[in-house]
DNA sequence: GCGTTGGTTGAAACCGGTTTCAGGAGATCA
DNA sequence: TGATCTCCTGAAACCGGTTTCAACCAACGC
């Protein structure tokens, strides 16, 4: 027994604890694992006094050097600044949280150079598992990963990757737009979505949106991105002529504040002049026009805890193929697409 | 030299590179340490090769372990949903970016029990400094927790707890608040905050509000909290006479979003009927009522990476007494309070 | 030719835990 | 009484790195 302890930086090792206990390492060790079995009720008894009395906290980077298992999950997000990420990745905290897990998040901004690097940070913390909301431009990188760990995809997919997805019904969602729109009698529709530049649900979303216009004869329908003068090209639209009452189908929260703005911009009153929903619900849409954004709220909590438990699933390898998960989203009728009286 | 080595958990090791390269675990160290002066042209470029063709990369917990450096900063987050403390993070992250640490978030959900859980856990993983973002209920686990590792706080403070503090300047932000309102004609003014339940900021604007009024003999000043019925009281401040023109001054994003939400509840029109103005600048202030809600903005990207610096100045021991910085808001005129005409 | 010096290198201890393995103390059984 | 079987425990190896320390080699000065 050396009598001689130096406290490392100041916090208390596992070898003071046993030494102050008068036991070795390795009954604090099956202590503080949980194998209590194997201890005796009196040995057990003192450990957990001593622990108490020193303020011993395991350091987890140690525990995890051995055990392989270091309890963190990262996750990756593509744009920390979108409610809809930050709503998701509170529903991933929430079941780590519940499952013992504590959550790394890194944030690409949009970039992927930084995408890369955060992949490679996390990585070298030794997460278990990692939740991604790509770019979808590193194919390469991700399949390399995903060898190595368990990976679960949000929102977002990617070409010729194998992986399990979580995320919405776009197909579905955009049916329940154009359908709650006909419904409500506009007849010509825009599609506002942020650029086309790969993102795959911004993508599904357009795809979706094009094939039902298509097969919808009474409808009209353009697609507008929200880059270069977004308002010029809103404006185009509003004066050219169509079928019937015009209406703005926003293909998120963003592209939703796009284009609010630029309606207000030109003048243009939502629902007196023109009707518009939104995919996404945000707090503040129930505020803007005459009674508020009708939005396609997506289950955005749902979402993350279905994410992490797919996640936790392959880390307790009882899943094989890849498997997808499309969540249905909610409509939520609000003044800007109130029924028309024409 | 072992020639039989495992490849463990799938990944590459010092030791690995260190045999396939023919040198020691120590060369292979000094080269990823970056001591490479001390390393021979020949041997260094024998490892960089090495390690490029095995895709080496080292384990920075295993680094961290015995250097004591692991290149984590912890990051306590009140609330996540809330888009202040989201912005701040951005802004800590950036910085993190900046200077090669990886951030680790933690959200409390407002809960006490939860921010200890989390303190304790990101104290487990080594983090090398905190940012806490705190409800303010746990002195005596903070100052122990200074005594451990930097620490700084952002926006919320704690009484009888020395710590650097970053933030906004509530008195002067409320002081050019109320001076803009009576500039434009506003007499009968109403603060309405969060419940004052300990959170420092909070209390510091309704103090500062409270101190200003009385020294203003021209103005009348109510304070109202969210909670409860809000939309009730907020119309009993409606219909009360008062000394002249009524505004609600939101004391942030969530009073803003519950004000205007309550205001057009009563039927009250921005502007016409009564004067707005909010502290924090959120992306759909701009589209609310006639002309958009003035606003008060934090620099909050400022704040999040003064917030780290902070942290390194104290990592690098170049700093002893507390520090506090308080950032100035910036005024952003908007419809909610144009010069009233009357 | 020999002691010094400085630049490189590897063996081994170490960081703070976990896990294997062997051994000692009782209890049970023949 | 001795053999066997549990139950509990500690020594030591190990995880993947870092760091100390001593040794080696070539060049240098005298």
């Amino acid at each position: 027994m050396n009598s001689i302890l130096l406290p490392s930086r100041g916090r208390v090792t596992i070898s003071e604890v046993a030494s102050a206990a008068g036991v070795s390492k390795a009954s604090v060790s099956r202590y503080i694992g949980g194998d209590r079995q194997l201890l005796a009720e009196a040995t057990a008894e003192r450990i957990a006094q001593t622990i108490e009395r020193l303020g011993f906290r395991p350091n987890q980077m140690a525990r995890g050097l051995k055990r392989g298992r270091t309890r963190l999950i990262g996750m990756l997000v593509a744009d920390i600044l979108n409610p809809y990420s930050v709503a998701v990745m509170h529903g991933v905290e929430t079941a780590c949280q519940r499952h013992g897990y504590t959550l790394v998040v890194c944030n690409t901004n949009r970039d992927d150079e930084q995408e890369c690097r955060h992949l490679a940070a996390l990585q070298s913390y030794n997460v278990e598992g990692l939740i991604v909301n790509t770019l979808g431009h590193h194919a390469g990188e991700l399949k390399d990963l995903q060898n190595r760990l368990p990976l679960v995809l949000v929102d977002r997919q990617m070409e010729g990757f194998e992986a399990d997805l979580v995320g919405l019904d776009n197909t579905q969602a955009v049916r329940q737009a154009i359908d709650h729109l006909q419904q409500r009698g506009y007849r010509d529709l825009l599609l506002v979505s942020e650029p086309l530049d790969g993102t795959s649900s911004r993508q599904e979303r357009a795809q979706a949106f094009r094939t039902q216009i298509a097969a919808n004869p009474s409808l009209k329908g353009r697609l507008l991105e929200t880059n270069g003068d977004f308002t010029a090209k809103l404006k185009t639209f509003l004066t050219e002529p169509g079928p019937g009452p015009k209406a703005v189908f926003a293909a998120n929260g963003m592209a939703a504040l796009t284009s609010t703005a630029s309606l207000r911009e030109l003048g243009c009153r939502l629902f007196e002049d023109i009707g518009l929903i939104a995919l996404d619900d945000l707090d503040w849409y129930p505020l803007v026009g005459n009674g508020g954004i009708t939005a396609l709220a997506q289950p955005t909590e749902a979402i993350g805890i279905t994410a992490l438990e797919y996640l936790l699933a392959r880390l307790n390898g009882s899943r094989s193929a890849a498997q997808r998960m499309a969540f249905p989203a909610e409509l939520r009728i609000r003044g800007s697409t109130q029924p028309r009286i024409s």
